[in-house]
DNA sequence: GTGCGATGTATCGGTCCGATACATCGCGGC
DNA sequence: GCCGCGATGTATCGGACCGATACATCGCAC
């Protein structure tokens, strides 16, 4: 999960590690704390020895100035390679079981602008069954459960229904949208030629991202 | 946290691995999917390791029929001791940063039951002050970073910062009733007289719940 | 001029998961 | 009669990720 989310904000600019932590930490707030850097490189490291992406040591020009002396620990910054981006292409188009997981599908959701439609819907649908498994279970739980369990648990059962029955409602209206071929919500009135940039593919149009 | 939740599952009733990962998922069905068998064999070797609790391999009498013929693997029941009863109290009233994060909230929440009013009440703030965090954190990025961000990150940012204010309304509602002295929410009419044995310890009296 | 918070890279031990293996039991179908 | 098959049951292994920790630099407020 954490390479497929390093992939894609690496293809949008390269970035060092810290800054890679604070957009993933900005992108996919909504579904976890904060990446540890303890996850993020070791991470780097591995994708770096099997050639996704690249390290690039920033030596800013005056870095010949003082060389030895205070042995200045520059910023490494990383950068997708050809290679890389393959891999996450594959990565994103392909559904497995960790897809529907809470964590998985929030990575996948957050990517879905480089994600094809069909591939969208495909997620939205397979997360949408899962939590619709979880919904049951916690029926069940409440129903036929019930007595075997105290106030407190079951009142933890009952928030967690609603937040299943919540979170299939919007699915349910991800999808309709989806079908219907618009954006998610109000994608932005102006956003180009009104919408033709929501995949990478063509090369020509590579990564647009706001760099003022 | 596992440590938490077998050791409060075994003060109900001695039980073998798979039943205890049964009553764990019903138990947490609410906030996490289903323990690994692979997080909770090697946890309840630890904890008998240590003395918490203790393993008494099943022989249901006509076990000397067959002794060595087919080997019989009983099953393996797991008791709590005393000592690991103390460790669950020491777990349950100590409130460390994990206590406040998605999992560790929610297992100490399914065990309120067990806990002391003050307890809760501490936790169930300390909880509302992480969630209304995170809140801000979204608010923050939905409102200064929203046209960095493409329209399907930003409907799961949304999503997120929804789920966010229910929970703080939810536990908002937690907090009144906890301090208005009630259950959570109808906590069944004759607690008192109509069932008592919710909890194992014969010693009289020894951590009472209610106060009513 | 000095402390202090943000920036920045890095490691280590520990928790937990997912896949896998293997054995028994009861039951329905053939 | 027996065969498969799903539920029950115990167990291990590699890998992903976290939390604590360490250490160094930079800019700025006091």
């Amino acid at each position: 999960m954490l390479e497929l989310a390093i992939l894609g904000l690496l293809q949008e600019a390269p970035m060092h590690g810290y800054e890679l932590r604070k957009e993933l930490t900005a992108k996919l707030g909504a579904i976890r704390a904060a990446i540890s850097y303890g996850s993020l490189y070791p991470t780097l490291r591995r994708l770096q020895a099997v050639g996704w992406i690249t390290e690039a040591a920033e030596t800013p020009a005056t870095a010949e100035e003082v060389p030895a002396l205070t042995s200045r620990r520059g910023r490494v910054v990383y950068t997708i390679t050809a290679e890389g981006k393959e891999r996450f292409a594959q990565l994103i188009a392909q559904a497995g079981p960790e897809t529907y997981d809470d964590t998985g599908f929030g990575v996948h959701f957050a990517f879905f602008a480089r994600t094809d439609q069909a591939t969208r819907l495909r997620i939205l649908e397979g997360r949408r069954r899962k939590i619709e498994e979880r919904r049951e279970g916690l029926r069940d739980v409440l129903g036929r459960a019930a007595e075997r369990l105290d106030a407190y648990t079951l009142e933890l059962q009952r928030h967690g229904l609603d937040a299943c029955e919540r979170e299939v409602r919007w699915l349910e209206e991800l999808i309709a949208n989806e079908r219907s071929g618009r954006a998610p919500t109000v994608p932005e009135p102006g956003t180009a030629g009104g919408r033709r940039d929501d995949n990478s593919p063509p090369p020509p149009g590579e990564s647009r991202k706001e760099r003022p």
